[in-house]
DNA sequence: TAAATATATGAACGTTTGAGCAATTATTCA
DNA sequence: TGAATAATTGCTCAAACGTTCATATATTTA
């Protein structure tokens, strides 16, 4: 009784198709796993974090990080394309801010999960 | 008036200092940006979202998503190491499933993040 | 206008990552 | 026992990533 045997070329054909049926769309995937991609990455997480506590210009990231403005500037051009974070000028100084509150709601769930 | 200048070697230094005791721990940024980095890849999306629906077989696995054996048993090992799937033996065939739910919640945060 | 300062950007670098191939292990079955 | 099969593992390669350095841009102030 080949019952739950990998049965032609190893798969188990219906169980396969059904799957598909109610797979994540790729575009789903591409957008979720980005998304992902971005928070995987302890710089990032610090700048959102610290952002998500108050408005801080590049240098004070910088700073706080001890990172050099250059990295931190280069991660908040990143954190910017995504719209994770929106800026305002203020003579030389720019100060970053996030742009929706949704991204912390997303890490503090990854926290969460860390704490577990 | 040297008010939001950042004054002592381009620093505020008050608001680091306030900012640093509120500041995320370094063993959270890690474990946390650990996990996110594992989500922010499309195959291990992919097998994390399949094997929400049901326990699979490795080959069964392979062909849902169009890639090798091996190359899904490597993200299998990498999900197995991070106890976000276990596996039973039945046979030569190996079952994988989730270890538990929390972790689909997580990707489904991240799909509705993605989603708006 | 020139110097100083805050930030941004491009290129180069070393590192990490994910996939596939080939070989290996474990298990079934003839 | 030996052939067949499911899965795993070690290795290699190309692509992607994050930081730094050097340079450029923008703004203020002397």
């Amino acid at each position: 009784m080949a019952k739950d045997t990998c049965d032609v070329n190893c798969i188990n054909e219906e169980k396969v198709k059904r799957l598909r049926s109610v797979m994540i769309k790729e575009h789903f995937v591409n957008s979720t796993s980005d998304i992902f991609k971005i928070l995987g990455d302890r710089t990032r997480i610090r700048l959102l974090y610290a952002l998500s506590k108050e408005e801080l210009c590049v240098c004070d990231l910088a700073n706080l990080l001890g990172m050099t403005e250059s990295a931190v500037s280069h991660q908040l051009r990143l954190l910017r394309n995504h719209n994770m974070v929106k800026f305002r000028k203020e003579g030389k100084i720019v100060y970053y801010s996030l742009s929706d509150l949704h991204i912390v709601r997303l890490i503090e769930a990854g926290i969460k999960h860390a704490k577990e």
